[in-house]
DNA sequence: ACGGGTACCTTGTGACGCATGGTAGAGGGA
DNA sequence: TCCCTCTACCATGCGTCACAAGGTACCCGT
């Protein structure tokens, strides 16, 4: 019970940015949750789970970035479909120049004292 | 009392990444911590602030991943001052990788949907 | 009728960035 | 001497969020 768990430093690293990471898949069309699961699941570097998606889009949904509407599947439960709004994609917008900031500023450091 | 709190959905970014800057800077030599403070906030997207940093050499020295020892100053209070040791070392080359997968993924999402 | 895949959700835990405020040494000016 | 500023350390409390774990319900094939 010691390695690889939630709180060995490296996991926070996603904290923050999976919220617009689903509001740029959203960006493409809309999606449901379960779906958003799978897609992120799918790319390399960045796992999640139900347990992290379903709440992380019910705080969009109540900060008005996303909104959400049922359709029936064609087998299956019926699900939720989210789509950005106007207010989600200027949040997305300004995220997307302060993670470019950011993520050099950490690339910067990262190289300090590297003999590479 | 809205706008610009650490709440703000952009201000979580930092989780976890802080901690590494810090030590990739210790790779370079052994610093104390208001010099860290100082050459972060000199950082273009990387702010922070003694509340944050003194916390986290903490956690760092109680995970040994630094070693800490006292040294007076030509002028004003004795200073703590900070080295990497070899598990701290080996911690910052695994998170080296494992940043630059999860910042691929992170750029190769926020590109979905872009027009530019 | 029942097992498995799909799809939604809630609750609890732990981690940590940050604001705030507090202590103490050294040096300079009135 | 008294005070002010700068340096340097630290502790406390708040709020946020990733994740694990567990729960409900629908549909379909056997």
């Amino acid at each position: 019970m010691v390695e690889g768990r939630q709180g060995s430093l490296v996991s926070q690293m996603r904290r923050g940015t999976i919220a617009f990471c689903v509001m740029a898949l959203l960006r493409e069309g809309s999606r449901y949750g379960f779906d958003l699961v799978r897609a992120l699941g799918g790319v390399d570097g960045m796992v999640t789970s139900e347990g992290t998606i379903y709440p992380l889009l019910a705080r969009l949904r109540r900060d008005g970035l996303v909104e959400s509407a049922w359709r029936e599947s064609p087998s299956g439960p019926p699900r939720r479909y989210y789509e950005l709004t106007k207010s989600g994609e200027t949040s997305l917008r300004e995220f997307i120049e302060e993670w470019a900031r950011f993520s050099d500023a950490v690339d910067g450091l990262l190289r300090k004292g590297r003999q590479t």
